[in-house]
DNA sequence: CAGATTTTGTGGAATATGCCACAGAATTTG
DNA sequence: CAAATTCTGTGGCATATTCCACAAAATCTG
């Protein structure tokens, strides 16, 4: 067995600490720096990428984008292009001026990035922190946060404040996150955040699951709801078996979010 | 002359934007996904590199390193060791078991991660999102977010939901924060925070101001409140001439932090 | 509307990178 | 010490990107 602390370490080591310093580094110039062959230095960015600790690009590496929490950064990391593909594909169910309440959690996040970036104007009610830090234009979204228990691990507030202070509004779309999906619907660890969730879900008139296919029958703690309470689900793959029955059974409509493409399927 | 706004202004915008959700992007995959040649892309790429808005690597670009709002991030490096200073006077008037309601800034961020590290069980309330999320440990911690409309710019929210949110609990001790100090009180160029800050003053027993001694005699646009509503201020410098005696007349205790040593003047 | 300016597309040569398979080197294991 | 395992370098070929120069297209200006 490899201690953990080989030349293999080292090097990847400096990767890491030159990418502190650079936005990008170049395997090129990391293989010349190391002394090492470029096949060599790309074996490493791979495995670095597979640890999520950095991005691959075309003829080197760039650094995670820091400022969040370690926890909740990971969890960003590991599904980056199946979470654009749900992100991209769910900011299209949004009209310009709507009420939109958005769930905390990491796939929701990426979701209000790409709402963000798309700069359709919206009111937004949210409980995470990371959500409402991705509406940076105050002149083209007006963000409401909720008030509630601050969850680190979550980064966002729950609680029963933010359950009653949710009741005060009424939305034109809820977005939602789950750890798992099920025949019965979609489910959670937290009972926390599955109150929260079922709030914002009772109050809005379009109810949308976004979820990756990694999740489809994972059963957790709690059921949020049945699955006919959703309007839509986004997902990166089209689920098959007894829960495409029992979402067509449901009348929730389907979008596949697929790496760049996006398809619909009603039901 | 070019008005700004063409095809090439809105091709711009959108690299930016997709540079948001993913840490890089590819010359061919931007160029297919805008319907130009990767030229065109290429030499996008080129001009926000000038403007310093992106990076170029090779095969695309990568987008500045942020996480948080630079103004905030930038605010924060301005003079750590002073508002360290200040931040471990200030933790020393906090008693366990205390509620403490802690405004949103950057000196009372600073604040409340000295008070996280302490490790005193304390109950927290604040409109910030990094005073939060200093308070990593929710075993030891219990952190009541206020609701409001989230303001990027300062990194927390504001307004009137903020405020009558505030009233409803009981604080044994208040931590706000200023742009200025001068004979009349403490300064600020936000109405809405000025707002914030009364509200959490009047729902608390001990009413503290932690300010950095270069805002000293500094006016701005609107006065939080006179100086006699303060009990205590933690400063970084003794305050002289005028601004000292008032401090003495309203009864208002002095505690200086000073790089590491802790002395308090009591009038 | 015509001329000037800016922007964009095209083609090709030079250069860089990715990927694969295999062999040699280094290290660990028994 | 020898076998097994892991790590690294090399060579070749397919693919990608860069850079340049020039022409076509779009846009602005008077």
């Amino acid at each position: 067995m490899m201690l953990p602390d080989g030349k293999k370490t080292a090097r990847q080591r400096l990767i890491i600490a030159e990418l502190a310093l650079s936005p990008t580094v170049r395997t090129s110039a990391l293989a010349q720096q190391l002394g090492v062959s470029t096949e060599t230095v790309r074996r490493d960015i791979e495995e670095l990428t597979r640890q999520g600790l950095v991005s691959r690009t075309y003829g080197g590496a760039t650094g995670r984008q820091v400022g969040m929490q370690p926890e909740f950064a990971n969890r960003e990391e590991e599904a980056v292009a199946e979470r654009d593909a749900i992100a991209w594909a769910a900011v299209a169910l949004v009209r310009p001026g709507d009420v939109v309440m958005i769930d905390s959690g990491s796939t929701t996040a990426r979701f209000a990035q790409a709402l963000a970036a798309r700069e359709v104007p919206v009111t937004v009610i949210t409980n995470g922190f990371a959500v409402a830090g991705a509406f940076r234009r105050n002149d083209l979204f007006r963000v409401m946060v909720c008030p509630g228990q601050f969850i680190a691990r979550e980064q966002g507030v729950y609680g029963s404040e933010t359950c009653s202070f949710l009741q005060r509004f009424f939305a034109d779309i809820a977005f939602i996150g789950a750890s798992g999906l099920t025949d019965e619907g979609p489910t959670e660890v937290e009972t926390e955040a599955c109150a929260v969730k079922r709030t914002m879900l009772a109050r809005a008139e379009r109810r949308i699951l976004l979820i990756d296919f990694s999740k489809f029958h994972r059963r957790h703690f709690e059921v949020v709801c049945p699955l006919s309470v959703l309007s839509d689900i986004v997902a990166d793959r089209v689920p098959e078996g007894t829960l495409a029955e029992r979402l067509s059974e449901n009348g929730v409509t389907f979008h596949a979010g697929i790496s760049g493409e996006t398809a619909t399927s009603t039901p």
